[in-house]
DNA sequence: CAAAATGGTTTGTAACATAAACTTGTTTGT
DNA sequence: ACAAACAAGTTTATGTTACAAACCATTTTG
């Protein structure tokens, strides 16, 4: 098994899911931000979006903290440092698999010659 | 929605699936290889393998061709031209997605400021 | 010729993504 | 003041998926 195999096989799968990139990415870059800043930025829907955060919080990848604007319910989501980490290593983990450059007609590494 | 966020959403799913882009990280590098090739190379098991490759196949990215090395039946996968387009599809995305250099700490891009 | 190996496929199950329906409150219109 | 509409999410229901265990047909080996 080649390092770009091992990479993608070691792709962190909450993360992996698209939906989740996306929050992921947000957040990210955000420090922090609320539940429909990501609805409209992601435009997911509210169910959908309502799951994933769930999804990531039960991995201890956001904190989710629901405060009130007024008398407005307002969630405030953001990164743990658990969730910046594991992003990181996702991400270092796709730069393996897509080595070198990210660029590549063809790959420049070929695996053995099949039997 | 900024550029990163749509490039992710457009992320091919059937492509994007973790055992499926080992298949086809295979298949891309090298023209041509078996069934068995692959189930060492990807360390999946056989059922499983055996289905990601017909669901390449029905989406006709790869083309399944059932022959014999003297009695012995051996299974021969390569990618269709439509599955090379849509990987390669699928990479451009992905580096949209990682814009700009895939390199980040933090993201050169931030979205706009969250209400 | 029985047992094990080869090269897969089919089947069953648990997890998952998704959207529709629901909930809890707030604001608006009359 | 009270009903209707809106806001901000959550829960529920459903269809899809990934996965591995069990299975199957043939071939090789002891």
């Amino acid at each position: 098994m080649n390092e770009q195999l091992k990479a993608i096989s070691k792709l962190d799968r909450v993360i992996h899911e698209p939906s989740r990139l996306m929050i992921i990415s947000v957040l990210w870059a955000i420090k922090e931000c609320d539940f429909l800043y990501l609805l409209h930025e992601t435009k997911m829907n509210k169910g959908n979006l309502s799951c994933h955060l769930t999804r990531l919080e039960a991995a201890n990848y956001i904190k989710i903290e629901k405060t009130y604007r007024g008398k407005v319910p307002k969630t405030l989501l953001c990164l743990t440092r658990i969730g910046r980490t594991a992003f990181d290593r996702y991400c270092k983990n796709l730069k393996i698999a897509f080595n070198p450059d990210f660029e590549k007609t063809p790959k420049k590494t070929i695996p053995p010659i099949p039997h």
